[in-house]
DNA sequence: TAATCCCGCCACCAG
DNA sequence: CTGGTGGCGGGATTA
């Protein structure tokens, strides 16, 4: 049978010889569909899906599915027919603050239909007050509305939705892995188009695939937007993201390289909800994991993973203290909290600039003040 | 063997 | 009817 491919594609002169299935995942699709079109001018550039196609050496039905799952994140936005909108990696921070916020409203208003231990029914996630939340969340744009409007049938089992309550799921708990059995149960969807979602976030190192430590079973862990593609491509700079922990410390210690994590949608809203949801993924892996609590102590012991907070911000405690001005202090975390991301580094450089120069002049106001008091 | 997930059939819908 | 979309699961590949 397996001959039947080769007799299938036997005569042409573009198959490889080899074939690999590796090659032609929706992860490399992904990333040589970035590496085309990521240079170009966000907003106003225009994406055909048959020209991608050809360019990529792909079938057409490839492209939606990468396309449908770097729509639901912002990166593109459905224009017309064929035609997508370039909207640009820059697009991602926005669109993850915004899941995150839809999340937590979603999670809190059918809380009380969320009988078992899982996370919103489809059903309330696209019917309540999704109202426009699925591809149109950042752009606003009538036609992708549109789009989600026309086939409401179809679309609560889109992979652009799967994907976003995908990343919900992180987003809205404060879990840091996830066991890929448990998120298919939980949104809930076939593992099969879970795999889908997760090889292209996997390519533009949203979330990692990973390994539970103790069952073996395949987990995604969250990364967040880094501004960093997996194939290398920078396309921003660092931002900061207050650091998430690591949920339930009896199963995550999967392989610990990390070196926390930076993201912009790190803002700890509705704690209720968060620990609500996490509450619900707390109970799933524990249904799955009942006999493998023997504790491994070790991932605690990661100091520099365990702060509460990123660097940045333990450096801005520090420095709190030291001011003393709550107000400033706030502001100052929201400006680092937000900062920008930029392709440029011109352009970082010169937001880098105006940081420090409105530090400067925060901390002669600040002299000034306390020589007036006193 | 289990995990992974490509591939393309075909239903659905607007024009 | 035609062409654009995209759900879906069979079964090939990989681990």
């Amino acid at each position: 049978m397996s001959s039947l491919v080769s007799l299938v594609y036997g005569e042409s002169e573009t198959r490889p010889q080899f074939y690999s299935r590796k090659e032609k995942s929706l992860g490399v699709l992904c990333s040589n569909f970035l590496g085309l079109y990521n240079g170009d001018c966000a907003g106003t550039s225009t994406v055909g899906l048959d020209d991608a196609a050809n360019r990529l050496g792909v079938e057409r039905r490839r492209m939606y599915d990468v396309v449908n799952i770097l729509e639901s994140i912002g990166v593109v936005a459905r224009k017309a027919k064929n035609q997508y909108t370039w909207k640009g990696l820059e697009e991602i921070p926005r669109c993850l603050e915004q899941l995150k916020k839809d999340g937590l409203k979603e999670n809190f208003n059918s809380a009380g239909s969320c009988s078992s231990a899982r996370v919103c029914h489809r059903k309330s996630v696209s019917n309540e007050n999704q109202c426009g939340g699925l591809l149109s969340l950042n752009t606003g744009g009538e036609a992708n509305h549109l789009a989600s409007l026309r086939k409401n049938n179809k679309s609560d089992k889109s992979l652009a939705l799967l994907s976003q309550n995908f990343i919900k799921l992180f987003l809205c708990s404060n879990v840091d892995m996830i066991l890929l059995d448990n998120a298919a149960k939980a949104l809930p969807a076939k593992v099969r188009r879970l795999y889908d979602v997760a090889n292209v976030f996997s390519s533009l190192n949203l979330i990692e695939k990973i390994r539970h430590s103790e069952s073996g079973k395949p987990a995604y862990r969250w990364l967040g937007w880094k501004g960093k593609l997996k194939n290398g491509f920078d396309t921003a700079s660092e931002i900061n993201e207050p650091k998430k922990r690591v949920f339930g410390s009896d199963i995550t210690n999967y392989n610990s390289k990390r070196n926390k994590t930076n993201s912009v949608v790190g803002w700890k809203s509705s704690k209720e909800t968060s620990v609500r949801m996490h509450n619900k993924l707390v109970d799933l892996e524990h249904e799955y994991d009942e006999n493998e609590l023997k504790q491994h102590p070790r991932h605690k012991s990661t100091g520099i993973d365990f702060g509460p907070f990123a660097p940045v911000s333990v450096l801005k405690a520090r420095d709190a203290a030291f001011k003393n001005v709550k107000q400033v202090q706030d502001m100052e975390s929201l400006a680092s909290t937000y900062r920008p991301q930029y392709h440029n580094q011109a352009l970082y450089d010169l937001f880098a600039h105006y940081m420090e120069a409105w530090k400067s002049w925060l901390e002669a106001t600040r002299k000034q003040q306390t020589q007036q008091i006193c």
